[in-house]
RNA sequence: GGCCCCUUGGCGAAACUGGUAUACGCAGCAGACUUAAAAUCUGCUUCUCGAAAGGGAGUGCGGGUUCGAGUCCCGCAGGGGCCA
């Protein structure tokens, strides 16, 4: 019966089947299973699928397939992220409207989605546009605003003057818009804030318990909340104008006070802003600091700029001393208080600063060891850089011979005494700023009256839905351009007043999806008993780039909404994968211009790999391994994959080889080796079918050496590939199965007893591969005389007696070096063992004989001999 | 600059808790089958000396701990990430 495995044919027949049953929809959790919610990172529908998905959601699919067999009751739902400015662009650019283009997107997706066989319920499908899920956006959001976890300010923003738009920090290149190539401007805009910097320390906290985590990204996150001890500290300023008498600054260095030669305001500073008002030059000043952009790293990347203020400032610790007052275009508004006070000799910022500017520089920390090194002082004033590090406070009053972390207590201390400071701790972390400027996204349910000021959108009026008679020939925001949209009586009063035209950034819609998915259709945002009992995500798997803030947002998100009653968790996802990308190699035709694989040709010539153009065989140059992305055209269509090999290829190749956090290669090698292996599975199954046992036949009493050792091999595959889905090592379990798969090719049935242990091997060698290639293995078991679908199919359970050899072989080493082997019943004892070892004739030779000083025997590992 | 991670054959990689380094795959080589090719099957494939038997070296580099180190510790180099 054997014929060639046809794909195309067979993975659409599984497919209709899984559907028609309805094997992987999700009930409501009550019929006394387990629960398990795995979830991938929903896509963005920009309209085709690539490897990158293909990779992510064949994780979460072994993921669920798995332990759907053991038993759980698996929730695995899929939606689309589906707001956000490439709708737009694509509006602009080609004439479409960003919800037509949306949409047919999704369908689009949807379709690729399904080809890959993903065990899905699509059910529960829904996009962030639909005007459901969004409506129930606003409604959080009005919770929010409710508890106080709102508020609305003035901050700073990228301005793209041609587009009139707020640009992200990531969408400034070069101090210009990506889009436009306009030069940037920083600008003051109010705008909606969420208050995630109430959440800092217990965000901080929180990462404690997430020990399913990757290390790093916990890491990350900590850098990015960024609490800092530290002091604020009251500085009294001599000539300020009005009621500025006094500047307040952060410092997390208050032991070094005493070596402090000047303090310095950010441009934006209150005061630096009062000053410039009469003040052209400090008003240039201004203007050029702002030209640099609003990231920290442009703003700690370029040169050092200062403008003397004039004022004084008095010293709080040495009477009659003052310090000259700069505005400094590397202090920042947005951190502390906006206002420092510098110490050259241990802060490299204020070191650049005061060498530019010919200010003082008094060091006051040396290291433990130069407490009196005057030349040590010396040199470090001379040279180029501060020193940070640990050490002993010096010319500092009170404070000498305390090293570095009492100095500081001993200056709060001081300070708070004084009434001119006090110890504080400051966030990097700051408010989420959740305004933007644009069309397709989710409207923010706020109505702005004349009279009653600042009006929440009555709930019983949600969704404020977007209107879809919009157009985009001009730049800026069409939903304030719109004639009639934002004209609205207010709730309150009754007067004519003016809707908020702004929308969410598109991270607010994928800061709950995973709640909403376990209630997609309830009538308030969740159904908390059902993400009660769902929620949190038990496996969540997603790419690296998301690790801050998506991750953030909807940590930060899922405490909100417990705060607003509409769950019970703090943490919304209780483990964490990030998988690495798909990468391949790029090509480059000879006039340097990036050639897409697909229209290369490699060979091997001479041992070397050479590449030319298929269509003229023109020569082109092979270049480094990358991230597969339009701009280098080195991507691989997983339909065209799809269309020549089938989905379960991709799906085996994604997950040989690489292990899953790491970048993989796809290569056509590996594509065809996946493939092959498709078909050699399919040969063992449908060939010499007379040398398996029917089904159901009964297990043997006793079975010869090669037949124990194939059902061993079986067996020890199937404990190692069900501890590897466990850990998410679907490389090794690849491993595994082509090592059971060698063995039963190996193995020739000639008895019963025989025939019994091929068709065990075979059925595990199956199950194992099923949640990895699901079409195939379905194949597979009907062939092998099954009804009922491997997907409604128990996982197996390995059968421990056949884990365990009888006798085992162990090195023998003599002086740590391995001179031979010894094989030996398993629990033979320590002295039988070292006589076994100590009678090799290898062993013998090797000691030589020397006297044996010792023999180290670790049972069913090693013999070694000291000799 | 600080913190963190990584470095194993020609390549992707494996090695449980410190115990036979290189499983498994790719590529390559040789052979079988075939009129031929493809496909498939079998064998070989860390380096090195050797006809072989067998020996020596070997997990980026240099040290250390240990009976024993890819694995633990210290230093260095290269690559990557995050923060500055």
């Amino acid at each position: 019966m054997s014929t060639r495995y046809n794909a195309r044919a067979v993975e659409p027949k599984w497919q209709k089947l899984w559907e028609e049953r309805g094997d992987f929809l999700t009930g409501d959790g009550t019929d006394g299973r387990p629960k398990y919610y795995v979830l991938e990172m929903f896509p963005y529908p920009s309209g085709r699928i690539h490897m990158g998905h293909v990779r992510n959601y064949t994780m979460g699919d072994v993921i669920a397939r798995y332990r759907k067999a053991r038993g759980f009751n698996v929730l695995h739902p899929m939606g689309w992220d589906a707001f956000g400015m490439p709708a737009e662009n694509a509006a602009m650019e080609k004439n479409v409207h960003p919800k037509g283009w949306t949409y047919d997107n999704i369908a689009a997706m949807r379709e690729q989605l399904k080809a890959i066989g993903l065990a899905i319920d699509w059910s529960r499908e829904f996009a962030t546009c639909d005007p459901e899920y969004y409506g129930h956006e606003q409604a959080l959001f009005l919770d929010m605003l409710d508890a106080g976890l709102v508020s609305r300010k003035k901050s700073m923003v990228n301005w793209d003057p041609v587009d009139n738009t707020v640009l992200a920090n990531e969408q400034v290149i070069d101090g210009r818009g990506w889009r436009s190539g306009a030069a940037v401007e920083r600008r003051e805009l109010t705008q909606w804030f969420l208050k995630i910097s109430d959440f800092a320390d217990e965000l901080l906290e929180g990462l404690e318990t997430l020990d399913r985590w990757p290390e790093k990204v916990r890491l990350m996150q900590k850098n990015w909340i960024g609490r800092s001890e530290g002091a604020r500290v009251f500085f009294e300023l001599e000539n300020a104008p009005g009621d500025n008498g006094k500047l307040e600054i952060f410092t997390t260095r208050p032991d070094t006070l005493f070596g402090a030669s000047f303090c310095a305001l950010s441009p934006h500073h209150p005061l630096t802003q009062t000053l410039a008002k009469d003040n052209p030059a400090l008003q240039d000043f201004i203007r050029e600091c702002d030209r640099i952009g609003t990231s920290e790293e442009a703003i700690e990347t370029a040169e050092k700029m200062g403008f003397d203020t004039g004022l004084k400032a008095r010293h709080p610790f040495i009477e009659g001393k003052t310090l000259p007052v700069y505005v400094a275009n590397f202090v920042l508004m947005d951190y502390g208080t906006g206002a420092i006070f510098a110490c050259p000799a241990h802060d490299q910022r204020d070191f650049d600063f005061a060498k530019k500017y010919g200010l003082p520089i008094l060091p006051v920390v040396t290291p433990k060891d130069r407490a009196d090194d005057t030349a040590w002082a010396e040199a470090l004033v001379a040279g180029t850089e501060a020193f940070t590090g640990d050490g002993v406070a010096v010319n500092s009053e009170f404070l000498n011979g305390l090293d570095v972390a009492a100095a500081k207590r001993a200056a709060i201390e001081k300070l708070e005494t004084l009434k001119l400071g006090e110890g504080t701790v400051n966030y990097r972390l700051r408010d989420w700023g959740i305004s933007r400027q644009r069309y397709w996204g989710c409207p923010i349910p706020i109505i702005h009256c004349g009279s009653c000021g600042i009006v929440p959108v009555p709930r019983d009026q949600l969704p404020v839905v977007l209107p879809d008679d919009v157009s985009f020939s001009e730049p800026g925001n069409p939903l304030d351009r719109h004639p009639t949209w934002k004209d609205v009586d207010c709730p309150t009063c009754g007067k004519p007043a003016r809707r908020e035209t702004d929308t969410f950034d598109t991270f607010v819609d994928s800061s709950w999806y995973f709640a909403r998915f376990t209630a997609p259709d309830a009538a308030t945002p969740t159904d908390k008993a059902l993400a009660d009992h769902w929620l949190p995500v038990d496996q969540y798997i997603g790419g690296i780039e998301h690790a801050i803030l998506h991750l953030l947002y909807s940590r930060f998100f899922t405490r909100a909404m417990k705060t607003t009653g509409h769950v019970s968790l703090d943490e919304p996802f209780a483990g964490l994968f990030t998988q690495g990308m798909v990468n391949h190699e790029t090509y480059r035709d000879a006039k340097g211009r990036w050639v897409p694989p697909a229209e290369v040709a490699i060979e091997t010539v001479d041992g070397k790999r050479v590449a030319k153009h298929i269509a003229d065989g023109t020569p082109v140059t092979i270049g480094s391994v990358e991230k597969m992305s339009k701009s280098k055209k080195n991507t691989v269509d997983p339909e065209d994959i799809i269309a020549k090999y089938g989905a379960d290829t991709a799906r085996w190749f994604m997950l040989s080889d690489s292990p899953p956090e790491r970048d993989v290669q796809w290569t056509d090698q590996g594509a065809e080796g996946a493939w092959r292996f498709t078909q050699r599975l399919w040969r063992m199954v449908t060939e010499k079918q007379e040398e398996l046992a029917a089904k159901g036949t009964a297990m043997p009493a006793a079975f010869s050496d090669g037949e124990l050792a194939l059902r061993r091999a079986a067996h020890q595959a199937l404990a190692a590939a069900t501890e590897d889905f466990e850990n998410l090592r679907f490389n090794r379990a690849v491993a595994r199965v082509y090592e059971l798969a060698n063995a039963v090719s190996g193995f020739t049935a000639s008895t019963p007893e025989g025939a019994f242990a091929k068709r065990e091997a075979l059925e595990i060698l199956v199950q194992i591969v099923g949640p990895m290639m699901p079409h195939i293995a379905e194949e597979c078991w009907e062939a092998l005389g099954h009804g009922e679908p491997l997907t409604a199919t128990e996982w197996p359970v390995a059968d421990k007696a056949l884990l365990v050899e009888d006798s085992i072989t162990i090195a023998v080493q003599v002086n740590g070096k391995r001179r031979d082997e010894l094989t030996i019943a398993r629990d033979a004892d320590r002295e039988t063992v070292e006589r076994a070892a100590l009678a090799l004739e290898k062993v013998e030779k090797a000691i030589d004989g020397k006297a044996i000083r010792k023999v180290i025997v670790v049972p069913g590992k090693i013999v070694n001999i000291v000799a």
